[in-house]
DNA sequence: TTGTACGCGTTATCAG
DNA sequence: CTGATAACGCGTACAA
């Protein structure tokens, strides 16, 4: 009593085994009489179809693939649920890889994800023109790619995140309308969407003739967590011995605000007495922390959700030949605790 | 120029698909000659071989199953770091999937999972007995278990973890001695492992002489935040309003942990002053909190490769019958930071 | 050393 | 409404 087959079942109802796969398949061209014969057998026999002979006969697979930049960053575990949900719906798996910030590995996670032959690519690039020329040719070969996140890629297609100019438009003019000056915007180097955020953070400067010099700018690293916390370290080390004059710090990602907490701790510089502190960030620990962090949290389960559904969109109607791609900016959220003076 | 096959590599080169075929896989019946001939081809093709015509032929999937609690939970992500690494090593891809803490979803993933025919599955159990039969089942049925974190289940298997006695006893040790004497320690409602961590905590102060009673433990909810954030406020209200004297707090879990030091900075309670903190926990961020967290630190990747080894070990000596099963306990690392008093 | 032929479990086509 | 048959791409006895 080994494996449970199409085969096994159609011998043990005396059937052929296609009259069996289409009473399963809950086929018109099978009375409603034999299917419930069929049904309630292999229900019995606890039958499950072989996934691998489904997929080599149909050429699917039901499965989609994810690339991130590390699961071990809360904002993409978020998008990670969100995702699963969805994908749960439309009877998706998925296969969930890491690019660690590195257009290399981000590569072989691709041709790896195609050689497997998903049936679609959920993915946050490394950078705005990582790795477009096989992005695009694996659309061109019927393997169509959404992006989330990072949307600031030429790649044509459907792409879900957040409008990261407008978030930090608005955070930037609530620290100003508070009192704050002298700001201090910490990024991500080499990250697209970075750039959205200070071109949205300087507008609101611009707007209220707030003056801003390049060493109010800090494009960090990203990737190497040491390398990053020695960066922030020596422009902190600037703020404490009063080189460097700055009353509001915002920090440009999930890592880069925890990782700003933790040194201006270190350093003894006083939040939000001393500074005011604003990040783009998700942690659930936000609010654990002390002073509690003021963030701007962007709807990550329903990014992922989106995702899933823009895919799905593209897969549904595959034969249906063209298709109009949109960029789906969802409205950040702006969490005030006491980070940040009032 | 679709899809490159065996059979058309073997058109290509004027050979049968199964010299092909030998020849990639360094079959000893090829002549060098040819099978240089064949892999330059391949290569030239870009011939990747279909994944589910392999599998539906040997009957394995080169895929290994994961469930954990969830995916946002940093812990566990850091375990998967660790997965990732070694199953990168053997060729497995793996599949994650989320019980979120109940046993029902627990099962719902085994089954989906072992439908899928995955070689074998990496479980964190919801609880020490949940799916037991289930999982005995699909052991016999030759899919092989390894648990991993919460290795306290009665199943027969391999299982990788820490010694949660000994990173709680001592770490409160360490308290003890730097003079704490009022302890409060909170568990997980129904994790086994929660069970022996709080044993070593216990066994600590028996040595210590040190009283305890039963309002000096919560088990809190796990699963719902909402409803542990509530229990653990309501717990430390008391110790607010000093009806419940108090002069350290033991975090069960990395949860937990976090959650502690967010209610005890809404209630004004200063740590470590008034109540030294510490906790099982994995979080980065634990350095960003401000005090910064003292932890008990588990080594999750490690957990993470291990888990995969073991699993490894069983799938290779599948057909050698007996294995000795074995449970492997790392040692867990104590790091003081600012919350707790020296 | 190479080629032939079959089967893994499923779905799809076509004939009955 | 039902059944025989082919095909998906691969690995492997077995034959040559």
């Amino acid at each position: 009593m080994n494996h449970v087959t199409l085969k096994s079942l159609a011998k043990d109802l005396g059937l052929s085994t296609s009259t069996v796969s289409k009473a399963l398949s809950d086929s018109y061209e099978i009375s409603s009489e034999t299917k419930k014969r069929v049904l309630a057998h292999a229900k019995d026999k606890q039958y499950k179809p072989n996934q691998f002979a489904k997929n080599l006969r149909t050429g699917g697979t039901n499965t989609i693939g994810i690339i991130i930049s590390s699961i071990s960053n809360t904002f993409m575990a978020q998008i990670v649920q969100g995702i699963q949900e969805v994908a749960q719906k439309y009877e998706y798996d998925f296969i969930i890889m890491q690019s660690q910030e590195d257009a290399d590995i981000e590569k072989k996670s691709l041709e790896n994800l195609f050689a497997k032959g998903v049936n679609g690519i959920l993915l946050s690039p490394v950078h705005e023109t990582s790795n477009i020329a096989l992005l695009e040719q694996m659309q061109e070969e019927g393997c169509p790619i959404v992006l989330f996140d990072r949307i600031d890629s030429s790649l044509n297609t459907h792409k879900v995140g957040v409008n990261n100019f407008m978030g930090s438009y608005e955070a930037t003019q609530l620290l100003i309308n508070s009192g704050h000056r002298r700001f201090l915007h910490i990024g991500a180097k080499g990250v697209g969407i970075s750039k959205d955020r200070f071109n949205g953070f300087k507008k609101a400067l611009d707007d209220a003739d707030i003056p801003f010099s390049n060493d109010q700018y800090l494009q960090c690293t990203i990737g190497d967590i040491e390398t990053m916390r020695k960066e922030i370290h020596e422009v902190f080390s600037k703020i404490k011995n009063k080189s460097l004059e700055i009353d509001a710090i915002f920090g440009g990602s999930d890592i880069i605000s925890a990782n700003c907490l933790g040194i201006l701790a270190e350093l003894d510089i006083k939040v939000p007495n001393e500074v005011s502190v604003i990040g783009f960030s998700n942690s659930d620990l936000a609010f654990a922390l002390n002073p509690s962090l003021s963030t701007i949290t962007q709807p990550a389960e329903e990014i992922g959700r989106l995702a899933v559904e823009k895919l799905e969109k593209i897969l549904s109607k595959k034969r249906y030949a063209h298709i109009e791609f949109e960029t789906v900016e969802l409205d950040t959220t702006i969490v005030l605790r006491n980070s940040t003076r009032k």
